[in-house]
DNA sequence: GAAGCAAGTTAGGAGTTCCAAACTCTTCGG
DNA sequence: CCGAAGAGTTTGGAACTCCTAACTTGCTTC
């Protein structure tokens, strides 16, 4: 069995397929922006990604995944989706901070955990006994929490329920 | 500003917590051997943090996290249990992937996410309009999904309701 | 077609993390 | 008190990741 990706290749091999997928040329010059790293960087990666069969890049040539390449991207992607949807959906988190922690969450979270998680979306979505009522309830409480008030029906910081 | 530790340096810092916490003196071998890895490892971590200032440790002397140190192992615990807390407890996964996820996670999730959790948590707790209610569905549906049925009131894989 | 610029690469260096092998120190039993 | 065993360290090497500086290449424009 091949060694696994570190999470860095990972995000090298996400970064390319979603230039791909915007319809753009992936250079090095904007994997590198993308990463927030520098050329030099690029260059050395795709070197490490090319002996191990996930893109094919020549000197001066273009980048390109291998179709092993695509499919770990493609599986990467997959896992960001669902972690980012999990975040913002059930944990009701603003946009920048799940899709920064699904970045590094992808990486690493276990199958198990993934597949769990994809278990909890699929019961939101399909439970007719108020899972969904559930955790718009969340979002109600959350934001009576950030007032410093106690919700309508849940008690709040201070234990009482508020007329919000 | 202090560099942020890498994930490794709060791993070894926290094990240190762990062994003293456990009432043993932390030694170069127990400490490797909690992270599976050799004790040349442990030494080369024990002098970056040394130099950082979070353990003392003369060469064949005794380890000790300095009081800055103690605190960082703190907060990578806290960090931990809480969750760990929420994969047990709301996701129901096993115990072993509930610890090894919350073991990785614990270096990576940012601090927004680990607060919304806590919130989450609480939600459950003090919420009076049925959310520990949805999570003990949750965990009914699951079982139920695993024999490949439905459940009792919401849709199962098939769409329909079962008889469990 | 040549010059210049932007893109890309190489070279060299630093930090982290790990290992095996070889060495040193401490401690404990005889 | 001394020597062996185990604990701990040093050395040297590998992999990964990043950087700057210097170099090469390809393309575009005059």
């Amino acid at each position: 069995m091949p060694k696994p990706l570190t999470p860095n290749q990972e995000m090298y091999l996400k970064t390319i397929y979603e230039i791909v997928d915007e319809g753009s040329e992936p250079r090095v010059k904007s994997i590198a922006e993308r990463l927030g790293v520098r050329m030099p960087s690029v260059t050395g990666a795709l070197e490490t990604l090319r002996v191990r069969g996930l893109v094919s890049h020549d000197r001066y040539g273009d980048v390109r995944l291998t179709v092993r390449g695509r499919k770990t991207a493609r599986e990467v992607k997959t896992r960001n989706d669902l972690l980012h949807k999990f975040l913002l959906e059930v944990l009701k988190l603003p946009p920048e901070i799940a899709a920064r922690d699904a970045c590094v969450l992808e990486h690493v979270v276990s199958p198990v955990t993934l597949e769990r998680l994809e278990s909890f979306l699929n019961f939101l979505r399909v439970c007719n006994r108020g899972a969904s009522e559930t955790i718009a309830h969340f979002e109600d409480w959350l934001s009576c929490q950030e007032r410093g008030a106690a919700c309508r029906e849940c008690p709040g910081p201070g234990g009482k329920p508020c007329a919000s």
